[in-house]
DNA sequence: TTATAATGTGAACGAGCATTCACATAGAGG
DNA sequence: CCTCTATGTGAATGCTCGTTCACATTATAA
């Protein structure tokens, strides 16, 4: 009775159920039965695309991987200011969450990290990579002067750190404050720590850093 | 056979046995077997001293709020420098974490924040307070010139998420890093980010900041 | 000592969930 | 039109887990 779809149109509407009911229900509401009523098919139908629910949580992982590192990396490569290169990264990562609320919580989800070691892997592998490119956006900034003289690596999981946690904040708090303008608030005082001192808020003397 | 205990004493072994096992399976890992056996009695004998496996969750919130706030506030009442205080407050929290890996996952499970409401309030609250308790160290800190002139609010937000973001990645790594050391680099590097410029680190000339 | 309550336990129950199976049926290629 | 394969489904299976129950046994107090 009801109309077929090859595989691979399949495993796309499957994992973005998945993504949504996370969304909702959390990592512990996921289950085959929700996915496939949100992906409006039958439970069995969900095992002709996927060996089992480990496949689809690694094939989660890997769009994910893809939507968040591929953004940024992007953005990375770009022409524009170093600042301005954080800020767009800071500003597409925060609208991915706002639009996928499941987000964090599966990045950081225990059926990851102590379910299968290798997806766990990808997981860390992806974290490490983003960790890398803005630590590298950082490290430039820093040359060009535009940010103060840091630590590149641990300023940029102090930035990482900042979303994340605002992230699961608004996520325990089933979105009662707005993570747009939470966002911008972080945003701009965290200009305000790593920025260089040309434009200091208090002195007025001004004491030029050398390159 | 076994000997017996007075419920008040089963009570603080159960939940330290929970905390226990959610440093070593997770929250997921968290079963009534499970914590039965690490606190060496029947699975049973639990439902003698906790109404239900909810409950024990609540007991379990109740103390890490405990210990996590309490430690914070008294350090906070006390007489050092700003900038010590809050040095303070970071080591005692990152020690906390090391001791007790399950803590971290506890706070942002979702068994805590889609199961019972009431439960979620609590560690809300406790999250807030912890929030204010940072914001008004740190807004005495620019008051007394320690610190930059900065938002307090998003700087404790800041600060709380890279110790949040750590620790989760320690946990999900299974450790595979020193928590101690990378602490120890990312609390350097946040100094850098806070303090008042009469420590700059580059220039040689040095401007006195008006308190 | 003895009665009573508190504490302790193995076994069983029932619900939820991932997965499998036997059986349809749509669509593509001949 | 006919066949074969990919896609789809309801029902059944087996497992895990929270919880309950009937039945000890220890501690306590009178």
């Amino acid at each position: 009775m009801p109309p077929k779809k090859s595989t691979h149109i399949r495993r796309k509407e499957i994992v973005q159920a998945a993504l949504q009911v996370i969304g909702e229900k959390g990592v512990q509401g996921l289950t085959i039965t929700e996915i496939a009523g949100r992906a409006g098919m039958s439970d069995a139908n969900i095992y002709r695309h996927f060996k089992g629910k480990q496949e689809i949580l690694g094939a989660l992982a890997d769009f994910i991987g893809e939507a968040v590192m591929a953004k940024a990396a992007a953005i990375a490569t770009g022409t524009e200011a170093t600042l301005k290169k954080l800020n767009l990264i800071f500003r597409s990562h925060i609208s991915l969450i706002a639009a996928n609320p499941g987000l964090p919580r599966f990045i950081f989800s225990e059926e990851i990290h102590l379910g299968d070691p290798h997806l766990a892997k990808t997981i860390a592998g992806n974290m490490t990579g983003y960790i890398e490119t803005l630590n590298n956006l950082i490290g430039a900034g820093i040359k060009s002067g535009e940010i103060r003289s840091l630590s590149p690596r641990e300023t940029a999981i102090t930035l990482l750190g900042m979303i994340q946690f605002t992230a699961l904040r608004w996520s325990i708090s089933r979105g009662d404050f707005s993570l747009d303008a939470e966002a911008e608030r972080l945003w701009s005082n965290f200009l305000r720590l790593i920025q260089a001192d040309s434009s200091a808020t208090i002195p007025p003397t001004n004491t030029r850093e050398p390159v």
